[in-house]
DNA sequence: CGTGGGGTTGATTCTTATCAATTCGGGTGG
DNA sequence: CCACCCGAATTGATAAGAATCAACCCCACG
């Protein structure tokens, strides 16, 4: 929980304006969520799952997640937050929170308090649209995972995991580092972590992917998505509605 | 489909009245969202997954759901909709709809387009911040559901269920009228209608519940809430960051 | 009366979890 | 350099949970 020494600036922004064009104002503002960046190390808790809720992260770089544990010990893992994504945006309206953040790679990230962003809210509205957006888009994403886990079987479950993070994280490319260990997968997917490497292995054997280490290669895409009965359609939204900037 | 005679008024703005005051302006506004009504019959399908993207629906009376017809004819139902609620709000960003929307019941709603949303939105900033927050409250049900199927057996999943549902009908009381069958409930919670049976023939000689047709009695509530490991916070929200009315 | 949908029950099979043993690779300390 | 340890991954054997298949009941409705 270093102070970090370079953090890259406009995050944020730039991921939104992939959507929509911003004014000086609203990347100003947007900015501000990103100061000071902290270096948060693999494996580390952002924030626990008791105290500190309200506090938000703009995620610099890195990988996160937001992980449930159950009485029983049990855990799952509700999100995987990739760079440029807001942790936490969803339990600005709760009291406390039942989740806790934890880094999965080391992590540059900025914690802000729930405050610096209602008063966005309260300053322009527009960016509450883009927010709102931003929390429809997760919405489609746990949609999905919820498709996932109730219909699909552990290889489709997998399959399809694979395809969404490599989409999220660069869809021109078909391969990528995949920064968490089988058991992660696991508390992902709803699979144990034994399960996770049989069905690695029969995606390996099937000639789908290829794995060494934490490197993933997908071999053949369209018969990956076939697979996991994929359709990308719930990745990519549509900006028609939101009010000129 | 056939036009409703009493469509009982302001049925979101109370929905919101119970997070906080509304002015007068921002009543009519989302009232204007309220008519006309029409009837839909039970089983009737509001809007298909292909065409007629873009609508919403305000559910007036009944229930309603959201499903995902998979291309090998299994289902999964993604959400519950219970009066007061509407219908599409994640679906605003995207083009076409994964989704179709059902009803569960004989049900009263009313459909308006994508524009009157934004328009409210655009006119007042303060009801894009309730939307925002409902957006939030809808997705905290999701992760629940998700932590439900990743790691619940089927008698845990259906105490959540049932325990969710009374809940969000009425707090208060320990039954309710559930207007679904065996094969439904399944495809809500990722089980076979023949496992949902026996699973719900468990909780009945176990003395957890007692099911009459459609008529579900919680007898002790706490043991169920128990076997679920349900944690109720995530139903309730708070709405401090608002801005003032 | 038939007919059909929903629910129940039993038998069987399949998928996945669990438990246990083994390997592998990367530190660490002697 | 080697012995040791540790976490992660793999592999096999077994058990539990849930799906599937099939028979049957019940009852509402023509």
């Amino acid at each position: 929980m270093t102070a970090c020494t370079s953090p890259e600036k406009g995050c944020i922004s730039r991921q939104f304006q992939l959507d929509t064009e911003l004014t000086e104002t609203e990347k100003h503002l947007l900015n501000q969520l990103e100061q000071p960046a902290r270096c948060y190390p693999a494996g580390t808790q952002l924030t626990d799952a008791s105290n500190q809720a309200g506090r938000f992260f703009t995620l610099i770089s890195g990988w996160a997640c937001a992980v449930r544990t159950l009485p029983d010990g049990q855990r799952q893992i509700l999100d995987i937050f990739l760079p440029g994504q807001i942790i936490g945006l969803r339990e600005i309206t709760f009291e406390d929170n039942l989740s806790e953040f934890r880094a999965l790679t080391d992590v540059e990230a900025c914690p802000f308090p729930k405050s610096r962003l209602t008063d966005i809210f309260h300053q322009t509205p527009r960016l509450t649209e883009l927010f709102f957006m931003t929390l429809a888009r997760e919405q489609s994403l746990l949609i999905e995972r919820i498709v996932n886990m109730g219909r699909r079987d552990a290889a489709e479950r997998l399959a399809h995991f694979i395809i969404e993070i490599q989409l999220r994280l660069s869809p021109q490319l078909n391969h990528f580092i995949l920064p968490m260990n089988q058991s992660m997968i696991g508390d992902t997917l709803g699979l144990s972590s034994v399960h996770v490497s049989r069905t690695l292995k029969f995606l390996s054997d099937e000639g789908f992917i290829e794995k060494h280490d934490q490197q993933i290669h997908i071999l053949n895409f369209p018969a990956l998505a076939e697979l996991a009965g994929f359709d990308k359609r719930y990745l990519s939204s549509n900006q028609d509605w939101l009010s000129a900037s």
